[in-house]
DNA sequence: TACCCGTGGAG
DNA sequence: TCTCCAAGGGT
């Protein structure tokens, strides 16, 4: 019965899939993997503009290999989780040195790259190589949750259930289309906040809109603060020298952050995480 | 497992 | 204004 979803959603992204350009069929598999990182808890739009500088800038594995580390933080500009422009770049020196140059094709292989779980490597593999696996991000596990557990939202971790679930689900041939379809709806239709069950194709069939759109039980999933915490300190502090071209003084990072104790902390996890360096001077800058 | 890791737009 | 949360991953 589940199976009957497929149509209705495969219609459905026919007709309002977006025209995004890592989905055109001149994309590379490099291109994919770089848009699949800058899309980790990242809204499309702001991932854009970014994703095309890197493109031009970086069109292969190797030429971002070549460049220092810090380059990658600096062109990531206000992406958000910077570690993951680390990331790209250690990708890109592992695909380069071990691979060939050539983004790997294997499930196995893409899942033992820097900063790619279980969600991007099953992307990648899928977008870019047509391969056939459960792509369990947060839009798949919403609509399932809802079309067929009858569900307001997913459990807060990815469970054996689920993962069973969206392999039963797919299809004999045409897999990635069936993914990135249910990606689809889950962005634009069945959203989280406000799912818009009038322009969904397979509202007459869903679980949780026939059981009149039952509220989440349980608890209440925890928010995320950000104010005054140490993520908005270590932001601060790295976008002065993601700014400035060169070794910035202590005085200049001290400026951004009244708490010393707090700014002392932040400074050094940027440090821990290779983020930042500092030069026998005292001086900072992004990693050389 | 629960927590940490940025940023900014929508409601 | 303030809360929520967006194609997650690492520890």
């Amino acid at each position: 019965m589940a199976a009957s979803l497929r149509e209705p959603i495969l219609d459905w992204y026919a007709e309002h899939n977006r025209d995004l350009p890592w989905r055109r069929p001149d994309a590379t598999p490099w291109g994919i993997l770089v848009s699949e990182i800058m899309l980790q808890q990242t809204p499309v739009v702001r991932v854009l503009p970014i994703w095309a500088d890197w493109m031009e800038r970086w069109p292969t594995p190797e030429s971002l290999a070549q460049e220092p580390p810090g380059e990658a933080v600096r062109h990531w500009g206000r992406l958000g989780y910077p570690r993951r422009a680390l990331n790209l770049h250690a990708c890109a020196k592992a695909i380069t040195v071990d691979h060939g140059g050539r983004v790997p094709s294997a499930y196995d292989e893409l899942r033992a790259l820097p900063g790619i779980g279980d969600y991007t490597a099953a992307a990648v593999a899928s977008f870019a190589y047509g391969g056939s696996h459960a792509v369990l991000d947060t839009n798949v596990r919403r609509v399932l949750a809802r079309a067929v557990q009858g569900e307001e939202y997913p459990p807060k971790a990815t469970t054996a259930a689920e993962r069973r679930l969206a392999e039963s689900l797919l299809p004999p041939v045409g897999a990635p289309r069936w993914a990135v379809a249910v990606m689809e709806l889950g962005a634009l239709v069945c959203t989280a906040r406000a799912p818009r069950c009038d322009d969904c194709p397979v509202a007459s069939r869903c679980a949780w809109r026939l059981a009149g759109r039952p509220a989440h039980a349980g608890p209440a999933r925890v928010g995320q603060t950000y104010a005054g915490t140490d993520r908005q300190c270590r932001g601060r502090l790295l976008a002065v020298l993601r700014e400035a071209y060169g070794p910035v003084p202590k005085e200049a990072l001290d400026a951004v952050w009244d708490d010393h104790v707090q700014r002392e902390r932040a400074l050094d996890g940027l440090l821990d995480d290779g983020l930042a360096e500092i030069l026998e001077d005292g001086t900072y800058r992004l990693p050389a």
